[in-house]
DNA sequence: AATGTTCTGGAACGAACAGTCAACAATCCG
DNA sequence: CGGATTGTTGACTGTTCGTTCCAGAACATT
């Protein structure tokens, strides 16, 4: 009954994605995400509200393809805390990596831009951490359960701790030339997990 | 020979320092310290150069006074570990309480928002962390030479992991409603130190 | 093909931005 | 006290910001 759309949302979605991933909210312009998606200014406000309607999008879109990830590696049937260390080692390998280290992780940029004047995207944040925290709490409780982490510890505590320090290792990388350093830490924490 | 400033240009430094912690970079803008700091626009520019300017001596200040007041709490003589412990534990602290809360560490803050495309900005974040580094290193070292650490344990690896837990942990504060989050893992991550 | 609806491109909006400038005020030295 | 120099003040620069509006183009239905 009307006009069709002449480009995908989903693509111009995670284009907009992509830019506010490598600048931020605050260094990323309407008009560098005109140029960026190839799409009109009005499109954008008609798809997508605001600007900052559209960074939430694209951050609950990171946020959501990111657990799917982490819970197809973490939930697979089979040992769990290889599965750990895996995506620990990963985490790592990334920040430490000269593409993705300029990057970080979007929701921990989107925590230290944003979080400290902005409710809704706090909220978000928050919410991401939870379900990290999760995800890491399960697979640990699991692996106590199949023998493969002693008893004695604490999965709680320890997914906590991989929590925080994978945004550390995030931000780390972000500045941090050598990728040692990183590596070092990581494999230190993991260290705790045997 | 001339008339005399009728500020004092350090504490309007401390004053930039102060609005640029809380807000950032990008969403402080000069009409905000121009209110802040008290001080007219043109003398601003006179004293500290450019915005950016201004930012960069606010980050060598507050890594400058950060870095002597970790110097003096890991070098005083006598038990070098109860120090490093007691470091990790007000981090942790601060990172959970509601005031300082949403501030962060200003390093880190500026990492997580001017590292990936601002030189100057990733030059003084790598060199604060070059010192925290070292400085949790050679606290750990002593530690060991005075036989509070294991000589089994790797100093160098145990400074880059709490180096970086630290990040996480005023990352994680800022947007995380729970402070035992960030005391639990701070706890889980000394235990390596035991 | 006509109609109603939606989409597109570009111009335009006021507001806010970082930074500058010139006129005036205050200080110091002689 | 007078001249040189520096600090202060507030208006002002051009630019860029996020957002809106409108005329026309494209589609689905009749």
């Amino acid at each position: 009954m009307a006009r069709t759309k002449e480009f995908d949302p989903d693509a111009a979605l995670q284009s907009a994605l992509d830019l506010f991933w490598r600048r931020g909210y605050e260094a990323t312009s309407v008009s560098d995400l005109v140029e960026h998606l190839g799409i009109g200014r009005a499109s954008i406000y008609a798809t997508f509200g605001s600007k900052h309607d559209l960074y939430l999008k694209a951050l609950d879109r990171y946020a959501e393809s990111r657990d799917l990830m982490l819970l197809a590696e973490l939930s697979r049937p089979g040992p769990a805390l290889p599965a750990v260390r895996a995506v620990v080692r990963r985490f790592a390998a990334e920040a430490g990596a000269p593409q993705e280290r300029l990057n970080g992780c979007f929701v921990t940029n989107t925590a230290a831009e944003l979080a400290s004047h902005d409710a809704a995207a706090a909220r978000r944040v928050e919410a991401g951490w939870d379900r990290l925290e999760t995800l890491l709490h399960s697979a640990l409780v699991r692996a106590q359960g199949q023998g493969e982490l002693a008893p004695d510890r604490d999965p709680r505590a320890l997914s906590r701790m991989l929590l925080v320090l994978l945004q550390g290792v995030r931000i780390v990388g972000k500045a941090c030339g050598d990728p040692a350093r990183v590596r070092d830490a990581a494999e230190q924490a993991l260290t705790l997990l045997e």
